[in-house]
DNA sequence: TGACAAAGTTAGAATGTTCTAATATTATTA
DNA sequence: TAATAATATTAGAACATTCTAACTTTGTCA
């Protein structure tokens, strides 16, 4: 019952599209994702049988309960990832966007419940802007001088 | 030419045996990966054909050049994670490395040396036992308690 | 409403990744 | 050295992931 990286990846998009776009539809996900219409059909077909979503012929893709779930489940991880990179690696939003993707698949809950923590405690350290990651995020600003 | 990831996991795991055994076979690998011996095998076609390694009928498989560098870097990436992971996030040993496998593939070099960077700077932060960041290891130690 | 555009579908192929089962070679040791 | 164990190879299957090309359905607007 567990689902391949890309599966994942095809219902984390399916997800994210769905809180903008009021209909999903197989042509915005090959848009989004930039693959061909027939891979994102047959990714869907995978998704439907295993339960995670809806799709009648021609008709738009909708997610039921459980493909709702496993893609919040997934985009929760997604979202701990990209604020890491950007808000304490400092990496520009797109790079952190782009490598979420990539790193997300396979993260226990364990490493990312960590990460959430670590992350939420750097930004709230009383020191942040006296101490050693002050010093860190003006070290790597200090590029051009 | 670029690898997928399982081409760089079992270019990686090659890597990292030669540094142990004299001679890394076929079931060296497939014993390490948790694979069979026809899987490893053709995983070693693939690297051949990228000209990484080398292996004769019935030999020992052999890192060429290319392969050799090219693993180190992918080894660089997995070594900057585990060590993140397990110092700095506190997971235990066994899950930093494990994870660290799976999050290693398609990182910036960017991105790892910022990884990197980071590590260092709390590692060797002043305020580290203190600050924040202490408290941060000691509330995830207070389990048990 | 009928033509055209947009969206969705199907078939079929290629590659990667993995397995089982059968076979072949090399190494060990009784 | 001959039997056995360990290791390596091959063939063939299954599934995921992707594509192109051809086709069908739906939607739009002149």
């Amino acid at each position: 019952m567990k689902l391949t990286s890309r599966e994942e990846d095809y219902l984390e998009t399916i997800y994210r599209l769905s809180q903008t776009i009021d209909a999903v539809g197989i042509s915005d996900v090959a848009h989004e994702r930039q693959v061909t219409l027939p891979t994102v059909k047959s990714a869907v077909k995978r998704l439907k049988e295993n339960g995670l979503v809806s799709q009648r012929h021609y008709g738009k893709i909708v997610l039921n309960a459980s493909g709702r779930k496993q893609a919040e489940d997934i985009y929760r991880v997604h979202s701990a990832l990209r604020i890491f990179l950007n808000e304490i690696l400092q990496l520009p939003p797109e790079l952190s966007e782009h490598e979420a993707c990539r790193m997300e698949h396979g993260m226990s809950k364990k490493t990312i419940n960590r990460l959430v923590d670590f992350t939420e405690l750097v930004r709230n350290c009383p020191v942040k802007d006296s101490g050693c990651l002050s010093n860190y995020k003006k070290s790597k600003k200090r590029k051009t001088t």
